[in-house]
DNA sequence: TAGTGGTCTAGACCACCGT
DNA sequence: CGGTGGTCTAGACCACTAG
């Protein structure tokens, strides 16, 4: 017998479990030896084969069930994580200088969408607010914002000509939940006479609409000007 | 004196914490108090306040630093995550009908950006794949792949008529790691025809590269039929 | 160089849920 | 029911780095 290879670090154990999944020694919808065995095998005390497996399961790899135990998923999903930053702080990283350009900024009564986003009734207002962030004085983006003055009274005085909304809410609203829809959508006469480019050129929207608890804050939808792009690594 | 109330779970920890940045205890930019002195005073464990703020970190909430100690991050960044599932079974999830169809497939000299992106000489050769997927019939994603041969040498036997580059690969090139970019773009006159929607229409590009550790895998385009969406909790 | 987070350990109890 | 993962604990050593 020659010495055990000792795996006495979570990242250890992870990346050998990773090695096992993916040279197929355990194939997808195979049952995997229990924690206590596998930390047997590896020489390492249970909780840090926990801890490997745990962020093997967090990405995806393993589907793990009290009981049940540890199986290798059966369709590995991919996951990537994105950065949404602040799109002053995401211009600024880029070295280039912020713009901000507030455009219309009214108490009104929501479209239908928007509303039923919202859970507003019929006849409530909610404070709209459009708005232009630039980059070295080019427009990069559009904000088309809805706020729910029931949740966030404030945002009633608030000034939005110097602070963006997106800015302003980050300080002053906080959510629990939300949740954010990307896509490519063609520029509208209006979206692209604002960011100085053709009609029906290709922008990528995001759309994010946050919560606290069951009552929503607000709703917005960032066009990016063509070009735009969003990067990460997995 | 009253009772304390007791935190011993990294979950009641975690809320705590996350209580006290949103409510402004502890405000951007703050030193918060050791592991140590959270432990005695949430009246449990270090580890129990480790992984607590070690899960906070993750969210972008906190900065932590050896020596240094740990921070509230002065410019929370907001994170999301997205599942890039394969094709067949992102639309088969939707109870629609999977079709694929390849359109060409030839061992080739990659234009500069792929020959760069896959560290391939000026004369290397690589398989080109090019593929439609289809839900319901219709139209529904084009996938551009380039594979590199000196990686994945088995590619160039494979069916691609048959089993999309897509999947063939999930179940036979491992990689440790790859990025991907997200992005607008303008539907081309080949693309539009393929897709059977007008030329220069919004498309959603998803561009994937990956590698096994130096060695570039493959690297594919995939540009979605409008009103594709990708949508996230956070 | 000393203080902080990062991690490992050995043991324990518990919640969950297949069988 | 009983096996599995989920978690907590108390203690320890280590890696990193600010001062």
């Amino acid at each position: 017998m020659t010495g055990q290879t000792r795996f006495n670090s979570w990242q250890a154990v992870h990346d050998e479990v990773l090695r096992r999944i993916r040279e197929r020694e355990w194939k997808p919808g195979d049952s995997i030896p229990n924690e206590d065995d596998l930390a047997r095998e590896f020489g390492c005390a249970r909780s840090t084969v926990n801890r490997a497996l745990r962020a093997l399961a967090d990405a995806g790899l393993l589907d793990r069930r009290r009981r049940a135990g540890t199986r290798v998923a059966l369709h590995p999903v991919g996951k990537a994580t994105l950065d949404i930053p602040v799109i002053r702080r995401e211009i600024e990283a880029r070295s280039q200088r912020y713009g901000y350009a507030l455009q219309s900024r009214q108490d009104a009564v929501p479209p239908g969408p928007v509303r039923a986003v919202l859970n507003l009734g019929p006849d409530a207002r909610a404070q709209h607010v459009l708005a232009l962030h630039l980059a070295d004085g080019r427009p990069q983006a559009i904000e088309d914002r809805w706020i729910n003055l029931a949740t966030v009274p404030q945002a009633a005085d608030a000034d939005f000509a110097k602070v963006s909304a997106n800015e302003w809410l980050v300080d002053n609203a906080t959510y629990t939940h939300g949740d954010i829809t990307f896509s490519a959508q063609s520029a509208t006469a209006a979206e692209a006479a604002l960011l100085g480019v053709d009609a029906g050129a290709a922008l990528f929207v995001i759309d994010r609409t946050t919560w606290h608890h069951d009552d929503a804050v607000t709703t917005a939808r960032l066009a990016y000007a063509p070009g735009y792009r969003i990067q990460t690594r997995i």
